[in-house]
Order: C-alpha cells, then sequence, then structure tokens
DNA sequence: ACCTGAACACCGTTCAAGT
DNA sequence: ACCTGAACACCGTTCAAGT
C-alpha cells in the first residue's frame, strides 16, 4: 500500500497557497476551484478549513498583514530621521519616552507598509473590497493614535488625523493614473496624431510631463518615482499636522 | 398586429440602466443577465451596444463622471472661501486673473466631487478596479494643473500635488474603517466582554473614542462626521502646499 | 439591422455519499 | 474525520440562426 506524500490540508496551508495564487497569478485567478487544483485536491475539500470564498478572502487579507511589519510590535529605532520641516525635538508637552520624534516613526511604519503593498499588490483592491476590518489593523491603527498622543496630540487631533492618513499607514494611495495598466492602451498605441490633440486638449498636463520628463523618452504619466512621491505625500500630511500641534490648538 | 411600445435600446440607454441598476442594487448586482431583464430584454441583446462587460463598466464610469461636476468646464465662482490657515490674497507670482485663491477653487472642486461619489457609493471601488483611465479624468485633471500653475505653483509642485491629493479631486478617501459595513458584524454583535476586552487590547483607540463621543450613545467607529473629516483634509493639503508655493521652493 | 436560443466554459455552493 | 461526485443556480461569451 502506497501511503500518500501529500501532507494533510490545513486552514493556513490553505491560505498560503491562496496568497501564492493571488501573487502568481493575480486577485481574479484565486477562485475555490483553481486554488483546489494548486492544492491538488477537489474544490469541495475547501469547504472544510474555509466556511466560503468570503472567508478565504478574508483569511488571506488577514495572512498578508500578519506576515509583516502590521504584526510585531516594536520594531524599534526610527533609525531614517530625515525630515526637511520642522526640528525634530519633542513638542510642547512631550512626555520625553523617546518617540519625541513621531514624525520619523510613523514615516518608517508607513514606508514598511509599503512594501508589503508593493510585494502583495492585489492588497489594496482586496481590502476595500472587503466588507469586515480584519482585527490586526486594530491593534495596528492603536499604536498610531497611541504614538501620535504620546507625541502631545490630543484625542480630537489624532482622530482627524487619522482621516486625514486615509491608506497611507497601508503603504498606497488611491492611484488614478496607472502606471501600465495591464492589457489596456499603452504609450506604443499614442500615434503622433493622437499626442497632438491630447497636448491641445490637455495643455496643462502636457506641459507639466514635459517639464518633469528630462532624460525620459516615455512621454506617458509613467514616468514618476512613486516611491518618492509616496513620502512626499507623508510628510506633507505628518508636517502639517505637526503644525497644528504646536500651533494654535485646533 | 401590435407596435411594441418598447423603444429600442442603445448604448446610453444601456448605460442609464446599469447605473440604475447599480444604485439600486449594487455593483455586485450589475451583471449582463441582470442588467438584460432591467432592460426587457434578452443578455445576448446587449452585445449589439457594449462589446463586453469591461466596456459596459466602462461606460457606467465614464456615464457617472460626466453626469457630474466633472463635465462642466467653468462652474464659476468660489463662494464658500473660508480658509483658516494663511491669507487669500494671490501669492508671489499671482497672475491676477482672479484665481487668486486657487485653495477656494480646488476645495470647491473636491467637495462637488464628493457629492457625486456620496449619490453613487459604488464609484471609488468601481473606478479603482478599471484598468484604463476614463478620459473626462484627463481633462478635469488638466484643469487642476492649470489652476495650480495660475496660482504660481512650478510644474514640478503640481506634480506632487497631484500625487498627494490621491482620490481628494473624485471626492473620496480609501477607507479603512467603515461606518456601516454592509452584511458584517455591526455594533449589536458586541457585548459587552468583548468591549472590555477591545478597551484592554486597543487602550488607544478606545480612549480615543470616549474623548470625542459626547453625546452619541453609539460606541463604535461609526460616529464621527466625514464630510467634517473630509474637508480636513483636503484643507491640510492644501495649506501644506500653500506652505511650499510661498516658501523655501522646493 | 436588430435581436435571440442553444451551447460552452467557467463560477460558488449544497447535499448526500464515499473511505 | 476527511474528502468527494453530482448537481444547482448562477456567470460572461460565441456562434449560428431567426425576423
Amino acid at each position: 500500500m502506497t501511503r500518500t506524500i501529500r501532507e494533510p490540508l490545513s486552514r493556513s496551508r490553505v491560505l498560503a497557497a491562496a496568497v501564492a495564487l493571488a501573487d502568481a497569478e493575480g486577485v481574479e485567478a484565486l477562485t475555490m476551484r483553481r486554488l483546489a487544483v494548486a492544492l491538488d485536491v477537489r474544490a469541495m475539500s475547501l469547504y472544510h478549513y474555509l466556511p466560503a470564498k468570503q472567508a478565504l478572502l478574508d483569511g488571506v487579507v488577514e495572512t498578508v498583514l500578519a506576515e509583516t511589519v502590521l504584526g510585531d510590535p516594536g520594531l524599534g529605532d526610527p533609525v531614517l530621521a530625515e525630515n526637511d520641516g520642522a526640528p525634530t525635538g519633542p513638542g510642547p508637552e512631550g512626555t520625553g519616552t523617546g518617540s519625541g520624534d513621531w514624525r520619523g516613526v510613523l514615516r518608517q511604519r508607513f514606508l514598511a507598509a509599503r512594501q508589503v503593498t508593493l510585494r502583495h499588490p492585489w492588497l489594496p483592491g482586496l481590502l476595500s473590497s472587503r466588507s469586515n476590518v480584519p482585527p490586526v489593523l486594530f491593534a495596528y491603527y492603536d499604536r498610531i493614535v497611541g504614538t501620535l498622543v504620546d507625541a502631545g496630540f490630543s484625542y480630537h487631533l489624532a482622530h482627524r488625523a487619522l482621516h486625514a492618513f486615509g491608506s497611507l499607514p497601508l503603504g498606497f494611495v488611491q492611484e488614478i493614473f496607472r502606471p501600465d495598466p495591464v492589457g489596456g492602451t499603452g504609450p506604443e498605441d499614442t500615434a503622433e496624431a493622437d499626442l497632438a490633440a491630447m497636448a491641445s486638449a490637455l495643455p496643462h498636463l502636457t506641459a507639466m510631463v514635459a517639464a518633469e520628463v528630462h532624460d525620459a523618452t516615455d512621454p506617458t504619466l509613467g514616468w514618476c518615482d512613486s516611491q518618492t512621491e509616496f513620502e512626499f505625500t507623508v510628510d506633507l500630511l505628518l508636517n502639517g499636522l505637526e503644525r497644528l500641534r504646536t500651533g494654535s490648538g485646533e
């Protein structure tokens, strides 16, 4: 009698395979049936570990968030403290617990979260489609509020900061102009005639691109460094909040 | 012979019905087959006006964006110019065309866009799932860049502003904590025991909520006024950009 | 020209069975 | 306990036909 080599299924093994499948072929390929064949099993077996597709997706999000920075609590020293704005010293009511540089701390967390999103590009879309907030996120946001309050923020301003951050703590912003729409009309489809037409119809956008492009030859919206832009946005919000914290109250 | 009352199909009629269906029952209900029955027709007839589901969704987005502020160009005077930050006078290189109050102009546009999103809550999700940028958006963003440049922004800073705005020009931010997750675990499901457990596990969040709730009795994250928070975020970014425009360059 | 029936290749999911 | 075949109600889409 040949003993089967295949190790038994388990919830975590199913979820790991689901993440791998989404990474390899995109979320739209993540179906119960295709996931089953990836696990060398029939589709119905999955229902012993995940009650439904919804639970599968919830588990996938949870898995990805847990495998990353959002999981470990401390993570330690804010090394990269290169803020161009205000000095980094503790605010008027800084508790002096060593986290006076709240901007450096949050900045580092947001940038770390961005690495997660870069590894799993489907995460933002999946996250926003979920109706339930993944439990890990509560802990993550609790730490953010803690950091703010420790730095002297009122709860009210901390609350507003949370809203202003939007999806930045999760490492992404809503991108309107995708760098390279998969399967969409690429730059090669834009003929010279269309380009001229665009220049007259969209004078400011074309002028902006022309001003920004120096050595790059690609005349599309895919030329900018999204990492730099992400950091700019983070600092813009962080510096604005710092002004409100130290400034006229609010 | 009875002449059929039903007026003939057309692309715009199909799209209008699609928008109505999405409004009434959500995007997930927007399928070719259900849309067909809503139009009293067989599913295959739709393919004469929209070549595929993708084109349907593109058309729906286009329709919604066109029916709104993003369509009409001028829209006129920035009435609500209540900025708390810097004075509203023209900047160092203001052209004086009457649009010195660039913040008021953009603020008004973003808030108008928000009304669109409130009318069609499924728009953000549908927009971000689309791979092609709706053509109307190019014109819309061109006007935003024009407003910034007219106000004295360099193209470089205008570009960064576009990134920093994220989805704000479209009237929404990526909401992590939904006010009321449809079909999810509502506030009524949170027993007292869970609440106490949450208080110890999430001390900062619970303290924040407690500090914010005054008269409201609902102890969940659904208590805050999203309109106020949206405006706060808009002003935070606008004021920060104004500082960069008038300040030390960048 | 405009619409359609039948069919195909997919979905998620239930249910009654297998070992 | 763990897995599964068959079936159901849905999808988007093709293709050859109807009027």
